[in-house]
DNA sequence: CACAGAAGTGAATATTTATTCGCTTATCTT
DNA sequence: AAGATAAGCGAATAAATATTCACTTCTGTG
């Protein structure tokens, strides 16, 4: 017998993604996905059992993609005002690359698809930010203020960034990095 | 012969910025919006030729509020900071009392439904803001740095309070208010 | 190699949703 | 007050879209 393909999986997400990015989650259909990917549409319900789960999908391993990538080459032992630099750098550089995960995650917040057990298990990956932050107020380097407000007014920035970096398409020179994480600095910093 | 009603198209406008809130952008119908402005689906085609328009409609009007209400009470005679200030504490305010327009032009701008130049139009509307920064800049009290930039970090950073505010459901006190403000000056300022 | 069983197909069907239309109701004009 | 004209209605229709299904094509297993 023929077993499931990973790899379709992934010519279902990477379709999906585009099409989102382009049109918008509202204006995405089955029939579009299957033609993007280059597959029947009926070989979506393999692999799925509706558009609804397909997204869902999407949505848990989006997120998950963009919070693994974040913690790469950061350790405890670093110190800190390094170790959240390289985080910041992870957040961006991976949130650049993939814009079309950004608009995706965004759109699908209010979306009816996504269920309240997929955002549940969304909101647990972030608890190593929560982390990251608490160690730096515990260092007296970060304010002490509520962390998550401080979490928020970081990913803020960095999203639209992010966005209007996309929306002028002009490539974001090391420059003009380094200054948004200087402005993000400021702001955090005790 | 009977004519249109101007309270209508709010009733219309309320309803779908409502829905859009709740369920997103994609899972938003006409039928949904007329029962939920307590009229007919028909009566909707009186007043917009059909969806695209609707949302066009709602997008321009949504996006104009929130920029008519963020200059009130700034004159150019006033210091810079306080004015500052006044624009910031004015569009947080607003963004709090309207979180649907917030979520609903966010929505929009991944979405087929909005035109190019009802996109045109809402850049336009960004002016004054550039005007602001820049006048921060030449009175040496905000970074001298690409405009665009520490416009966008925040307004990035006032639409992630706003979001993240909604979600947890909690009041924004206003010392969390005055910090965030000294968050976002604390970055801007040279 | 044979064949079982699942993947893959895309046209057919079911469902949802936008839009139209014949009709009724309201209100402006004279 | 009467007529004209457009708003308002919601069921009927048209269009778009999700989902199914009868069929074909693979490919792992014995």
């Amino acid at each position: 017998m023929k077993l499931k393909d990973d790899r379709k999986v992934e010519l279902i997400f990477e379709a999906a993604l585009k099409l989102v990015a382009q049109k918008g989650l509202s204006g995405i259909t089955m029939g579009d996905i299957s033609r993007e990917a280059g597959i029947a549409t009926g070989t979506l319900y393999v692999y799925f059992t509706g558009k609804d789960e397909l997204i869902n999908a999407l949505f848990a391993a989006s997120r998950a993609n963009s919070v693994q990538v974040a913690f790469r080459g950061y350790e405890l032992t670093t110190p800190f005002k390094l170790g959240f630099r390289t985080v910041w750098m992870n957040i961006l550089r991976y949130k650049l690359q993939h814009f079309e995960e950004v608009v995706f995650l965004e759109q699908c917040y209010h979306s009816p698809y996504i269920t309240e057990e997929t955002r549940e298990r969304a909101r647990e990956l972030a608890v190593p930010f929560y982390d990251l932050i608490e160690r730096g107020q515990q260092e007296m380097l970060i304010k002490t203020a509520d962390t998550g407000l401080l979490l928020t007014f970081m990913m803020g920035a960095i999203n639209e960034l992010v966005k209007q970096t996309h929306y002028s398409n002009e490539t974001l020179s090391k420059k003009k990095i380094d200054l948004t994480f200087d402005l993000c600095w400021d702001a955090l910093k005790a």
